[in-house]
DNA sequence: CTGTTAGCGCCTTCAG
DNA sequence: CTGAAGGCGCTAACAG
């Protein structure tokens, strides 16, 4: 531990004025020979220079913050690895807080971002409502949302519609006639919402009979786990469960696993973000996968235009790939 | 987006001086009166004093920068929220930077954070090197290692040593004689040296005839699916496989299930984490669980106290949580 | 190319 | 209880 020096000291000691260090440090305006004498007085001294005062003055932190629903996620994993692959190149760091899925907690961490001096906000949201309008229009810093959409902000999300749609059409044309979906509220538009439309338009389009019945659970494993039971059992005998996330589908995995319930000969499951972890279960779960760097990339640059005052650009189409594993059983081929 | 405003555009329009209101923030050391004008004031403004020139005079950041190695693990969330949980009561805020298992990227990141002025640095490390000694006596802040240990600087870890004891005896108790251990490197002594010394004594101890065969793999899931067909061929023949993380287990059960090896039944399986994760396999992996969330708290109670300019003082000892599921055949039983 | 000179916005004595 | 005044450490003109 040592003490902490200023720019000052570190002139005092290469005798030359604090000027000319801060210029050694910043452009660079400064002849060889002074250059080099600081140098070494900033080796020698680790000399790091005080980022509140430097901040002070630019009145620019470089600090971007990024409100993530959880820490524990794969997809929140790569997201951020998108955002922070376009800010590091930017000279940008991240600071980050977590809203744990809670709609009240995303809006405390950004004011609690907005007041530690960030140069912009982007939020992995949990649903935007009226509040975060609000607050958002107090602040006079940049902010980004990804995962949500609103007209009234800037947003950047992966077409959870054509991700359902291409779900459901894919199961239909593999022959089922009658689907459970598994889905979340409806106050997250993007999974609650559009991405459970697209899959009923995919599923039930030119399908002539074809049934889906909806049931809402959690975002978690575990919640998935419980409603399992109600989903299989009764008359309704589904043939093919999708799963909003690919964490339900592989809670309701569980649950036929225990019960003896063979997948994909018995019943067929599907689910959508492409997560490693669908490699885990048995059978691998076919899935849709987003590429959640690319959204982390494009929400990045897209604050970047925002922070040089410019209008958010297009950067070109989502990519969904679709991820066929084990857990679905092909019904038309059976028959023949 | 608005205007930014200083503390003066609140005195004026309050009609008191900057001073009164830089008290209304701080202690509130002020009249009534005036302290509800500033207070509507400040609420129809929206007005947030600036973060950096309030940190420039101070000399705290109330900032602790948190070097992990990933961000899509379920420990790393599980540490995170344990060292938010104390610090949060504490007015600390968390700076957080991704160091991907690198050695090397884990230096820069402590440097980085430093940078930024924050008042400590707690690092979930994955190697203790002499660059990081060197780097960490430059740092006038204090910092605290996780998840690796060395007598030159502050660490806190769980006890992989007894973890990897509890588990080689649970497996010599079940009557397990031949077992693979799929670590990893010796980089790692907190995953790589003390657990694998700690199943080793407690398998081998009053076992005779036991053997043990040691394989390096990485990290990942991966990496342990593409080595497990080299665990099962050949002679060894192993009753059972140990692998040093949940995942590196999860990658084996993987292959384990293309091959239609049944597990338990022809080979028991065993990890060390007691992620979540291990109950989505089929079956369940028995583990052992570390509270790592217990680990945060402690290492940031430990940080506080060293922000305190006080030691470290013990904050009692872990609980190794041992988890018996399904992955482990009990041979002893068998024979009867 | 260089040193000097002003502040950035805030907090903290210090007299009142 | 209050306002005025003086920096915190740094950068950005400005004259040399």
């Amino acid at each position: 531990m040592k003490k902490k020096l200023t720019i000052q000291d570190i002139a005092d000691m290469a005798g030359v004025s604090k000027a000319a260090v801060s210029r050694y440090m910043n452009d660079g305006y400064i002849s060889k020979e002074k250059a080099e004498k600081i140098k070494t007085i900033i080796e020698e001294t680790g000399y790091r220079g005080n980022f509140f005062a430097k901040r002070l003055k630019t009145k620019e932190s470089k600090l971007i913050g990024v409100v993530l629903p959880r820490i524990d996620s794969v997809t929140v994993g790569k997201l951020l690895s998108g955002i922070y692959s376009v800010m590091d190149k930017n000279g940008y760091q991240e600071m980050f807080l977590v809203s744990k899925l809670s709609i009240d907690k995303e809006i405390r961490c950004i004011k609690k971002l907005y007041q530690q001096g960030v140069d912009g906000i982007i939020v992995d949201s949990v649903g935007i409502t009226e509040e975060h309008l609000e607050v958002i229009d107090k602040l006079d810093v940049p902010v980004i949302f990804t995962g949500q959409q609103h007209q009234a902000v800037n947003s950047i999300k992966v077409d959870d519609l054509s991700a359902g749609l291409l779900m459901g059409r894919y199961l239909r044309d593999m022959g089922h006639k009658k689907a459970i979906f598994a889905g979340v509220t409806e106050t997250d538009i993007a999974v609650g919402i559009d991405r459970k439309n697209g899959f009923y338009k995919g599923f039930l389009t030119d399908n002539p009979e074809a049934e889906i019945k909806f049931m809402e659970v959690g975002f978690d494993f575990q919640s998935a786990y419980e409603k399992a039971p109600e989903m299989v059992k009764g008359d309704f005998k589904p043939t093919v469960i999708a799963g909003a996330t690919d964490n339900i589908s592989l809670g309701v995995l569980r649950y036929l696993h225990e019960k003896g319930v063979r997948v994909p000969e018995e019943i067929s499951l599907v689910g959508f973000g492409g997560y490693a972890m669908g490699t885990i279960s048995y059978p691998a779960l076919t899935t849709i996968e987003f590429d959640y760097k690319l959204l982390g990339q494009k929400a990045a640059l897209g604050m970047l235009e925002l922070l040089n005052g410019d209008e958010i650009t297009d950067h070109g189409e989502f990519t969904l790939e679709f991820i066929p594993r084990e857990s679905v059983a092909d019904l038309c081929s059976e028959r023949k």
